[in-house]
DNA sequence: TCACCTTTTCTACATATATCGAATTATCGG
DNA sequence: CCGATAATTCGATATATGTAGAAAAGGTGA
């Protein structure tokens, strides 16, 4: 990746127009594939599944990093990509940090990656 | 990524249980996320973008090159990765092959990131 | 066989990133 | 203010990867 990639905000959960509306222009393929890239590695897809099936709906980092079983700094860089994206938001109670993941922009997602949503 | 990741064939669109139906597995977010890796490229998301939509269902390597402005080993490369995670299907025509996007993949992934798939 | 075109494979390289431990910051209870 | 606990930030490191050009392989037609 000789370039380097552009920074961008992709903390909305409505991304971009669907890949299949068309072909995608650049600023939308770079935004979607960041958004895709936040959940495209399994540390990650872990927490939101801990956090999406959590009872409270809310899971603090020290217990994700007990989920995952892997140090607190990692899970915290982790936590720090999805909010980043989107896909997560974050709030202090305390000494504690509680995380609960954003459901609309999952959907937001997949409406985006509807092969049919324009047929 | 202190750890090699695992040599993993993702290339059936169906891939593994949904995020929401309890804390995934390992293997399961290992899966979901080699796919999604697999999308998570602003060239590849074109790619994609330009195969669902061509009128023809179908474009060669070259013509892809060509729609995404870049080298076509590099886009041959893009391609194998998608080929692997099951998101294209190639074939070939004489002197070209021709790849066509699989809606079911993406669908597949769809229904994997529902977050309300199991409520 | 040979010339030519398309595609893939190979090689190299620069950038990106997942992980951890250490240092730092934030919060609370004395 | 101090000590303890939780979380983040920082620094270092090993691995992964997007890109292009050169070489090789696949395919066509004379």
């Amino acid at each position: 990746m000789p370039k380097a990639l552009p920074v961008v905000d992709v903390s909305s959960p409505i991304c971009c127009t669907p890949v299949s509306a068309g072909p995608i222009s650049d600023e939308a393929a770079l935004h979607l594939a960041l958004r895709l890239k936040a959940l495209a590695d399994p540390t990650r897809i872990r927490l939101v599944s801990i956090l999406l099936t959590a009872g409270a709906g809310e899971v603090c980092t020290c217990d994700l990093a007990t989920g995952v079983d892997l140090a607190e700094s990692t899970v915290s860089h982790h936590l720090s990509q999805l909010r980043k994206a989107g896909m997560v938001v974050s709030e202090r109670r305390g000494m504690n940090v509680y995380h609960r993941a954003r459901a609309e922009s999952l959907d937001a997602l997949r409406v985006v990656l509807d092969p049919n949503c324009c047929t």
